[in-house]
DNA sequence: TCGGCGAGTGTTTTT
DNA sequence: CACTCGCCGA
């Protein structure tokens, strides 16, 4: 999203224009990468404006709060009164609940709980299911629930469904417990934010009416990324107006694995039987050697509706490749390549380096320092994930909000205040046959004769501090922040570790006073101000949200940050088979085209350099392993010339993480032949048919999807194994 | 009560 | 390799 054309008075294509104008009923914009998307929204905003529509009757969203951001940005410049609604759906929906907080049976200062908040959580709702986190592993029922909080299942409709087999009866009751838990804390998770507003939505038709009123023009952009609860909460703001215009593009939707469901643009059509469809296909952002290039690589996948890009510039583009030794050697190129554009003449923030997972920036950090290159990593989780951040959010999450006892127990002893477990086991047996919460529990606890005399006035003087607090909450939040920040003792804390390990700790009480820093931003520019929704905008701050366009440095990001962004120059690293495509996708065909969805996002955020690079050894988990090239470099055409061996292999599942045991099979094959040819075992196969693998044996074909060059087969194999093989590498024979 | 230490474990992407 | 968890000693 480059700022420059601001100006309303540019010209637009014929499509853009015609989405522009579009003004009543549906609208599906499928915009193409570079293709001026942003700048049709916008316009399209200003343009209903100009028509009569008040602004306050406008909402559009976007998929990060930075793309909110920009975009507000955007409308302004162009000299719209201010007033329409932009943000994410998180935030439009943290927005709904607590207006309709009673409506939605939840109290309005509701906590926000992350991931750490999440899984102390389903720990403990794992056990009281009785239950070994062994078998049920946390992060992995973490995941499932979401999975069905973004497809609208409640526990109690789960619950209901008496089919399932043990494990789902298992999974119906953790979830139950888990939900028990956030209701008890007034916490709710980032899927609940979704979920809770699309049933209000969906059951109570006073709250509907009045938004439909409200938003009587609805926008979503990234509509590819929706999943079913956001796609619900769309369809629910739309319902009575039907003036719903979403854009986005199939084949850069990168968020299957969060839930998002790509049929949701695939069959807007369907949705909304009258809409008017949009193509954007016109490229104005990349070179046409690069277009090429993506367009190669896009094509491979079989799921997605045909779609040009056509390049509207003449800028003149380079695409490069290249394979270093290792991931120290492709970071010293990198660094390498960076001064070479910079002397060049190129802006050090025209500069993105993308990778697949966030370990990778390591060795590229390395190698700027040596070489003395600014940069910034797209990460915001850093500052909030803090352990004296999260010690500081805490104390003011119990302020606004006491039944939140993953807040509470996390301040109560940080600093250590002498209360231990077996204290706060005691209080908690009391507040359970009271029938009341832990903080209230520990206020009677305070003063009655439940505790020795020594502890009881310990828990009275931090009962005390949490109230004195809450006499601030009115106040500026940064200013509480402050108070809290030297009368919890926090500081004091801090600063006897600052003295004690010499000056590496001063960043603790640095970061704090930052965090009091934003916080007065806040105090100043937010529109609606208060701790509740200090706290409950932070928790929707994001990795992406940290981009800053303008720092003048090289931008360090993942791939996925990257969506949504443009730079004259993009290097893509670690082009590796197991990395790009991750080898947590191999299994199924969908999750290897949405990697490849991910490569072509990547490429096409480049205006004129494209430099991929991959590395023929690399450093995982602390052991060196041999690396193959990614598929996806020979399908787009970039392979660097020199060549690495590029090595027949199998599905590397359960062999381990590494991809050792087949890397010896490969040795004499000529790379360009295995790549060119497709492998051994042509063709197509069909499920029932026999089949004989060189390691696995005979086995039964159980599906077979056919991508092309990629395509995959599952075969159950008679040692009980299943396996999914990519089929031109796998070296299956027909049998019979 | 609490910090330190050692064994064990798990590794993608993020609102 | 890095981080978490649980146990033990002070």
């Amino acid at each position: 999203m480059n700022s420059s054309g601001l100006s309303s008075t540019i010209t637009l294509t014929k499509s853009q224009q015609q989405a522009v104008e579009h003004k009543d009923g549906a609208m599906l914009v499928i915009a193409g990468p570079g293709s001026g998307k942003t700048r049709v929204i916008t316009s399209r905003i200003a343009e209903l404006i100009k028509s009569g529509v008040s602004p306050y009757n406008i909402c559009a969203i976007t998929f990060t709060n930075k793309a909110a951001e920009e975009m507000r940005n955007r409308v302004i410049a162009m000299h719209v009164s201010g007033g329409v609604h932009i943000s994410t759906f998180h935030s439009l929906c943290v927005r709904i609940l607590r207006q309709y907080a009673a409506k939605a049976k939840i109290t309005p200062n509701f906590s926000i709980y992350d991931d750490s908040d999440q899984k102390k959580c389903i720990k403990e709702a794992i056990k009281t299911a009785d239950l070994d986190t062994k078998n049920f592993q946390p992060r992995r029922m973490l995941e499932m629930i979401s999975r069905l909080k973004n497809n609208l299942e409640s526990p109690q409709t789960l619950e209901a469904d008496n089919s399932g087999d043990y494990f789902s009866k298992c999974l119906s009751k953790i979830y139950k417990n888990y939900q028990a838990i956030l209701d008890k804390h007034n916490a709710l998770d980032f899927d609940d934010l979704l979920l809770k507003t699309a049933f209000l939505l969906r059951d109570d038709a006073d709250v509907r009416k009045q938004l439909n009123d409200r938003f009587k023009y609805l926008m979503v952009d990234e509509y590819q990324d929706t999943n079913h609860a956001q796609y619900q909460i769309a369809r629910g703001l739309a319902m009575i107006s039907g003036n719903i215009c979403v854009t986005g593009d199939p084949d850069q939707s990168v968020y299957g694995w969060r839930g998002a469901d790509i049929a949701n643009i695939m069959a807007f059509e369907k949705d909304w039987p009258n809409a008017k469809v949009v193509k954007l296909e016109e490229n104005f952002r990349s070179g046409a050697a690069i277009l090429a290039v993506a367009e190669k690589l896009i094509g491979v996948n079989k799921n997605r509706k045909a779609k040009k890009l056509i390049a509207a510039t003449d800028i003149e583009a380079g695409v490069t490749s290249e394979c270093l030794e290792d991931e120290q050697a492709e970071a010293v190129y990198v660094a390498d390549y960076v001064k070479e554009l910079i002397a060049a003449g190129s802006e050090l923030s025209e500069i993105a380096v993308f990778y697949r997972v966030n370990s990778m920036s390591r060795a590229l950090e390395e190698a700027f320092i040596d070489g003395r290159i600014n940069y910034q990593i797209v990460r915001g989780v850093e500052f909030y994930g803090r352990k004296e951040i999260r010690d500081m959010l805490a104390y003011l999450k119990v302020v606004t909000n006491p039944d939140d006892e993953i807040s509470l127990l996390r301040a109560i002893n940080t600093p250590p205040r002498g209360i231990g477990k077996v204290t706060i086991e005691k209080i908690g047996d009391y507040a359970r046959q009271e029938g009341v919460g832990l903080y209230d529990g520990m206020v009677r606890c305070a003063s009655g004769e439940i505790l020795s005399r020594r502890v009881g006035q310990k828990i009275s003087a931090f009962v005390c501090m949490i109230e004195n607090f809450k006499k601030h909450i009115d106040e500026d939040v940064s200013e509480l922040i402050d108070v809290v920040f030297h009368e919890s003792g926090l500081f004091d804390s801090l600063k006897i570790e600052q003295d004690s390990q010499g000056h590496s700790q001063a960043a603790a009480i640095d970061n704090i006073y930052e965090l009091i820093n934003g916080a007065k931003k806040f105090d100043e520019n937010s529109q609606e101000k208060g701790l509740v929704n200090y706290l409950q905008q932070i928790a929707l701050f994001s990795d992406t949200d940290t981009y800053d366009s303008q720092s003048g440095k090289v931008s360090l990001m993942t791939l996925h940050a990257a969506k949504g962004l443009e730079f004259d120059n993009v290097i893509i690293i670690g082009a590796e088979h197991g990395i790009l495509p991750h080898e947590r996708s191999f299994d199924l065909p969908s999750e290897m085209e949405e990697e490849r969805r991910l490569f072509f996002v990547g490429i096409t955020r480049a205006r004129k350099n494209l430099a991929v690079t991959m590395s023929r050894y690399r450093t995982v988990y602390g052991q060196t392993k041999r690396t193959i090239a990614s598929q996806f470099l020979f399908e787009a055409g970039i392979a660097p010339e020199q060549e690495p061996v590029f090595e027949a292999y199998e599905s590397p599942k359960k062999s381990g993480y590494g991809y050792e045991d087949n890397y010896s099979q490969a040795e004499g094959e000529s790379p360009s032949k295995a790549v060119s040819s497709g492998g051994s075992s042509k063709g197509a196969f069909t499920a029932g048919e026999m089949v004989s693998h060189k390691k696995f044996g005979l086995g039964r074909v159980r599906e077979f999807h056919n991508l092309g060059g990629s395509s995959v087969v599952m075969v159950q194999f008679n040692s009980g194994q299943t396996k999914s093989l990519m089929l031109k590498y796998a070296n299956l024979t027909k049998i019979g």
